[in-house]
DNA sequence: TGTACATCAGTGAACGCGCGTTCACTGATGTAC
DNA sequence: TGTACATCAGTGAACGCGCGTTCACTGATGTAC
């Protein structure tokens, strides 16, 4: 068989794999993640159950590819972010726009990644990887700004304290940047864990301005 | 029988009633709520399934007194932290503190609350209400604060906003305390959720001292 | 083009398990006179 | 203090359900000569 090109058969088992992780993420959607069966699956798909054994191995198996296809999502989304927008500031409040978009387009894919996690469960090292390249996106940006204020004297603790506990970030990242990188990814999430747990919910305000302010804050304050 | 006394029947049932909760707590913290079963719990206490349903009306009524106990736990450890210090500076830090401290001492107990929520759970009212109480302890101590720098742009925006719409505060709160109370409580969640959930796991920093920057320059900042 | 063979998707039966919940019942505990 | 009765905690059997996973098998599809 030619490389690179794909046979019926293979073609026929990528539909087929693909159809079932669509039933999965809309099972997720309604019932949560732990409540994912693949004799539900199978039975929406018209299909027997052991059938769906000749694509995933296992019901882990299953969950662990949406984890990855979140994962996968939530890069792209911002990767493309990065790249509409030269200006750091710039690049920086669309990304965190993208991720706000992302995350509430499907929330049950936004909780699958950070919502509570599965007892016992490992995210697989690809997970690790493309957290780090996301973090690495914002580190770039925020290379390319200068502080406005001289950082508080905690901030200036938490400073000094990256600067050897940096395992996470590149060569050539500054210390403030690691520092402020944390901040607006803290910040971001916050809102937004907040938001589509539902807790802002019966509060009448509009998250997407509380959003707006918080991300400015991060990137345009000290 | 007099009342105010109660009977060693009552005393009994609510001794019970606790072991329970005991049981289920520890069975949510291993396995998750999502797979908290009342016939699990029954075993683990020696007694027949069934018995149970003289103390809970079914599976869902246990679920809604953990996460009860959950927002009542966490309401004691913010209201004992607020009277600990009149200063309203200090007062804001000592609440951080207190959640942070209640949030990780049992991470299940603080995702039980802010965690994925369970599909089709409506959280009870009391629950509404004791979130309302927290958020007015931190809009009591930032009313006592004058902000040290204009709001920027996107923080007035936010602010204008909250002038119509605060349905959830008191009548007596400004627009500025909404506007920081609101700031200063998705700052921590940001922080508290992604190290509870383990993003920050891998990364070798102590998220203590982020939060603790956080928290500062939520108080201190603009 | 035709035939023999290999691959592999999908089935149905089965295994062992645990779940929430109901029901009629036993037996111990408490109450009233 | 003793007796009759009411209360109620807990049991065991049963219902109907769904789960993940294995296994031997059928039958269609693709491959090699």
């Amino acid at each position: 068989m030619v490389e690179g090109v794909s046979s019926p058969r293979q073609r026929y088992r990528e539909q087929v794999r693909d159809e079932i992780k669509a039933h999965a993420w809309s099972q997720v959607a309604t019932t949560g993640a732990s409540a994912l069966s693949l004799n539900a699956i199978a039975k929406q798909m018209g299909m027997s159950g052991p059938a769906l054994y000749r694509y995933f191995g296992s019901r882990d198996e299953l969950i662990t590819e949406l984890i990855l296809d979140a994962y996968r999502g939530l890069s792209a989304a911002g990767q493309a972010a990065a790249a509409s927008a030269d200006k750091p500031v710039v690049r920086l409040a669309a990304i965190a726009l993208a991720v706000r978009e992302w995350a509430l387009a499907e929330p049950h894919r936004y909780l699958l990644i950070y919502g509570t996690p599965v007892p016992g469960y490992r995210a697989p090292a690809e997970a690790t990887t493309i957290a780090a390249s996301l973090m690495a996106l914002m580190l770039d940006a925020f290379a390319g700004i200068a502080a406005s204020d001289p950082p508080s004297k905690a901030a200036a603790v938490l400073e000094t304290h990256l600067a050897t506990h940096r395992d996470w970030a590149r060569a050539g990242d500054t210390d403030a940047a690691l520092r402020r990188a944390l901040s607006f990814w803290t910040r971001m999430h916050g809102v937004l864990s907040l938001e589509i747990a539902g807790h802002f919910v019966g509060m009448a305000f509009d998250p997407a301005l509380l959003y707006a302010a918080e991300v400015d804050a991060a990137i345009n304050g000290g």
